[in-house]
DNA sequence: ATTAAAATATGATATTTATCATCTTCATTT
DNA sequence: AAATGAAGATGATAAATATCATATTTTAAT
């Protein structure tokens, strides 16, 4: 509805990971599962995450993926612009060539509100945030899976 | 970013319909020059609106896509639902099975608010209430072409 | 050193969405 | 009645996105 699959996987696997806490290790396998997404896809995702250094990886036994401190303190908007683009934020919701107040579509200052709402909220609120309402069971990652 | 390629078109083309007035055919190949969409498939995209009676059309030599008073009072939002599905307001913005308060995911809060207003606004504006704003030049239905 | 278990890189397939194209049907003008 | 110009129906192709699969590299335990 605003993100791709591949954000919406991206999101909750950080999410998870922070669940997970500091410098724990887990496997693609075992994200997949809880999560209950396609493994190989997230796979790939988390690798473009990895690029990005939003989340940690280690190779080999005992390896995984993981974040820290610093990756755990960085907003949810910097995994939504690594994955779907910097722009997605500033596209037409009508699909005008682009968006601006000069030229607006006759829904942009609706759509812009929404849009900015959204960028505002993702922007102030960091990956760490997220953890205590998951573990409070306020909020959610899956409705499969208990965790 | 919110809706279809084939919604934004959906909308742009009833508004140009509004702006050209009652009763007004105008062929697919004008629409679509004006608007600087594939005709083709914006051809496609009108006879869905045709079929849930969004948009009436008639055939033959000086036929073409038109709008009464009747289809100019109807909600922009049908157009939307038409073409996207009724449910694209129920989907979670992180993918998780379905939105409701109940289940939440950490974004639930932030993405409903703004996503019921962006239901309002459409469910409250019609297909004519666009074009003045069209026609004063204060919004536009495209950047390329002026109509 | 060997081995095992993990991420990484890459490519193949499938699915969905968008686009292109062609033929049919219908209404209007002549 | 014939011809024309429009929508309507349908299918083929292309492009984008998502998924599956496999071989390679790296790390760490033994
Ligand atoms: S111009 Fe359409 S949303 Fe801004
Ligand atoms: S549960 Fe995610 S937006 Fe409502």
């Amino acid at each position: 509805m605003f993100f791709s699959k591949s954000c919406e996987y991206a999101l909750k696997a950080t999410m998870y990971l922070a669940k997970q806490g500091d410098n724990k290790r887990v496997g693609i396998k075992v994200i997949a599962r809880d999560l209950n997404l396609p493994a190989d896809y997230l796979n790939k995702v988390l690798q473009i995450l990895v690029k990005h250094k939003l989340v940690l990886s280690s190779k080999g036994r005992y390896g995984g993926f993981y974040l820290t401190k610093n990756e755990l303190n960085k907003s949810l908007l910097k995994i939504v612009k690594a994955i779907d683009g910097k722009d997605i934020f500033n596209r037409c919701g009508m699909g005008i060539e682009n968006c601006s107040g000069e030229k607006p579509c006759p829904l942009h200052n609706d759509i812009k509100a929404y849009r900015d709402n959204i960028l505002f909220v993702l922007s102030n609120k960091s990956v760490a945030s997220t953890t205590s309402q998951i573990n409070n069971g306020v909020t959610f990652l899956s409705k499969k899976v208990q965790m």
